[in-house]
DNA sequence: TTGATGTATAGACTATACTCTATACTTGTA
DNA sequence: TACAAGTATAGAGTATAGTCTATACATCAA
């Protein structure tokens, strides 16, 4: 699909596409056949990847982050052992995060039990 | 206490406590007393204030919401009630943080399975 | 009393993540 | 075929959150 398409299924506007693509966190392909113009083509998978870079960033990762992520997950000189490991370092790092909320939260309920009992 | 001795108890650099106090989130006051100097004074309170600022900074809200829950919550004009419904809200927000990181959690699961079947 | 260290203010600089503009070429529709 | 709309590239501009530098004055220990 062309750049169009592809930020009207994702939601992400054509120019952080772009600035994605710069950053190498998608690619688009030109097709060599076709002369009259340089007209990238964005695969359908892209769809969920952006998917799970938006949930990603949401959920604090910065694209540098990303970024590293996902070359790591597309990169074939990595042994199977050595993916599961990054992304086992992923999954601790997003439970560390949810930890973290769990504070703010705990933090949230006390400020609130406190204004109840009219102590602030 | 001064600034020096609240960076060293809150692991913030006196340049951003600075910073902080430039966008209001702290505040610190100059005993009128003392003619010699313009050190400003620190609550004690500040300590748990900055510990609660970093987890939120970490849990994704950015200082601007961080800024305006606290200024609502040291606000007398508004109710207990008006107080709670906003502690409420934060909550709420929290809550959608915790369900995205699972969703980038579940991601992350399902790439492990693949890649341990072989599929990547 | 002098020199290292601490404090205050203002402003410059940096990194991240966009967001927009200018320019040029292409495509599709009336 | 004219022209509005789409695409590509490069580069400028913006917002957020620091981070650092310069300048000036204060404090404290030797």
């Amino acid at each position: 699909m062309l750049i169009n398409e592809l930020s009207k299924r994702t939601g992400v506007t054509i120019h952080t596409l772009r600035y994605y693509e710069n950053l190498g966190l998608i690619k688009g392909n030109t097709d060599e056949t076709v002369k009259s113009n340089t007209y990238k083509q964005y695969d359908e998978i892209l769809v969920e990847t952006l998917s799970w870079i938006i949930a990603s960033k949401k959920a604090g990762f910065s694209l540098a982050e990303i970024n590293t992520l996902l070359q790591e997950w597309f990169d074939e000189k990595l042994t199977l052992s050595a993916k599961v490991e990054i992304v086992d370092k992923k999954i601790n790092e997003v439970d560390l995060k949810i930890k973290q909320l769990k504070e703010v939260k705990k933090f949230l309920l006390e400020a609130k039990k406190d204004v109840e009992k009219g102590l602030c």
